[in-house]
DNA sequence: CAGCATCCATGACGATACTG
DNA sequence: CAGTATCGTCATGGATGCTG
């Protein structure tokens, strides 16, 4: 299957062509793509309250592989949404920190948190409601 | 591995014990989980609009299978977000409309999608400049 | 402490074929 | 047209073990 067309916002003829696979694929992919890997959103969450170290954040996420976790930072650090700060004392210490490009994102996916902590009770509800259908 | 526990909103402690599987994960993670299946939120955005048919929606979105195409907006229905209209005409016409929780969502949703497109090139930098690094 | 490499299970997803 | 069923593939992510 080949991608590289924006069906959302809706220029699906203009954006398509252009066999730039550079600017190609339409950004909202992308950023669901990062999004949907079940740990951004949850480092970022954290990251946004204070700066935290590696161990501090798997601590604090619980259930989070270690693996993942420094897959995931890596990502957002390669995305300019977080920054890694190394601390050359004997044990290394190295913290991360959002950056004022992540921060932004934070925002939007706060919005997001909020509308689930309110409304997640209706969905729960409609989710029964289906069930017992 | 046994989750149950929110580190989000910051009460692992408080919310953590409850044996009670029900209520038990935060409300954070299963949303993330609809978000990041990679289909909702383009279906979501498009019902957004005006109501759809299966395959006019197919069509829009382009990429997606018949398969996840029923899947999801299965899952989307189940959770309240969308509603399943059959009209009973020869070949039968199914549309699908966004509910108003559904809308609520995709309110914070399109934050979301403002941000990335309004920031993407940003993110393209820094990941240009990450990995020349 | 931070973090890479390896191995492996599971599940997401696409392709295909078939029903009402 | 709308939708289910089945199967194969591949990516995601966990467990473990090793390095600076």
């Amino acid at each position: 299957m080949q991608d590289g067309t924006c069906t959302l916002q809706g220029h699906p003829e203009v954006t398509a062509r252009h066999g730039d696979v550079f600017a190609a694929d339409c950004p909202t992919r992308q950023l669901l793509d990062r999004i949907g890997d079940k740990w951004s959103v949850l480092i970022l969450t954290l990251l946004g309250g204070q700066d935290l170290r590696h161990n501090a954040l798997k601590r604090r996420i619980q259930g989070i592989s270690q693996k993942m976790l420094s897959q995931t930072l890596r990502s957002l650090e390669r995305d300019g949404l977080v920054t890694r700060h190394v601390r050359p004392t004997v044990p290394v210490e190295v913290e991360y920190r959002i950056t004022p490009l992540g921060r932004g994102l934070l925002d939007a996916l706060r919005l997001m948190i909020d509308w689930a902590e309110a409304k997640m009770p209706e969905v729960a509800a409609a989710q029964a409601a289906y069930d017992r259908r």
